[in-house]
DNA sequence: TTTAGGATATTCGTATACGAATAGTCGTTC
DNA sequence: GAACGACTATTCGTATACGAATATCCTAAA
């Protein structure tokens, strides 16, 4: 294929959700699978004066580097930085009624995405397609519903006094003091 | 404080395992963060021949942003793109036998890594710090498990014939006729 | 006493990622 | 019939990310 038409069957087979996909990024993506001999240019042409396609092929080398990937992809967790985990780091410091009013906000939106979700799944699914081909669909699901659940969880801890609920609040009212109390229980070293 | 003392107190604090931390870009970033006058270089001096260092301080337009920062952040989820849901997207491009094993063994490294997030996590809870300030590894260890749970439930599938498996075997064994087979029951759309 | 390794602190060159620009085609609408 | 927006297809400049290099200091072991 060529690069552009790789971009819009990942688009109709709906990989886009799971694969971010930039256009931009997507040509240089494939220079450098040529330049490591995974893909070779077969055939260059063009239609009329739009912009000349190269159609691109795999090779035995990039078949074995797809199975080498996709073992090491399947078979390794590997570590990765949600942005909501970095931000939950920083959870202290807003002051506490603010953290819950915005965990509520999220709790909305997840529910609204996994209603979407459900729903996209479901339309797609009616087309007969085999499960095996959606699988990606059914872990973003299942991550997104652990979410949904530790964010009600943790809200409700909040709303029942967690923290401990009243440092946190001095916290805010009083900060250098409250941070003198702190450094003195903890010695300094784990807090924000 | 100057940024090598911010990479350390993060780590000191355990907040790496949430925040990716390279050294190399904390300097690009610190330097952003300057020119969007969100911090200020307050004084730089040097110990020694050491090389010298900059002391950094945050600015009441930095203290907005962090706020305005951390409201988008807690309150809005954002789509982010895990590797393993990028492979489950070409899971079929491995045969069922090799994907099965491969899934066994990712099961085994998670059970793994939740034990040690687990250890970690108590022996930090031990010292008294309150909970607020690891809220960032509850929901990491939430997301593990849910992980774990979907992987093997999608191990206890393919075990009993799921995908379906017959078309899926086949399909690595006798890959032309299988595709048109597939061409024909969905008028090619939306396999691999 | 030398020396090896770890901690301190930053710079720099290169690799990657992406938005925006380019440029032509085709179908539809006013 | 011309003007507009959507689609086809790629290039390019710039922003970001990161590994490796640099250079000094300190400690502990051989």
């Amino acid at each position: 294929m060529h690069p552009y038409e790789m971009g819009v069957i990942l688009r109709q087979r709906h990989k886009e959700e799971s694969i971010k996909l930039r256009y931009g990024s997507l040509y240089t993506v494939i220079d450098l699978l040529q330049q490591r001999a995974f893909i070779v240019a077969r055939e260059t042409g063009r239609d009329g004066r739009r912009p000349e396609r190269t159609v691109y092929e795999i090779t035995p080398a990039g078949r074995d580097e797809l199975r080498a990937w996709m073992a090491d992809l399947i078979a390794e967790p590997t570590k990765e930085y949600p942005q909501f985990e970095a931000a939950l780091c920083l959870l202290p410091v807003l002051p506490p009624d603010e953290a819950l009013a915005l965990l509520l906000r999220r709790r909305g939106r997840l529910e609204q995405n996994v209603a979407a979700h459900v729903q996209r799944f479901e339309s797609i699914a009616e087309k007969n397609i085999p499960p095996l081909f959606l699988v990606e669909a059914e872990y973003r699901l299942a991550l997104m519903k652990a979410e949904q659940h530790f964010v009600g969880e943790l809200i409700g801890r909040i709303e029942s006094g967690w923290g401990p609920l009243d440092l946190w609040r001095d916290f805010h009212e009083n900060r250098e003091t409250t941070i003198a109390k702190l450094y003195r229980r903890f010695g300094g070293a784990p807090m924000n």
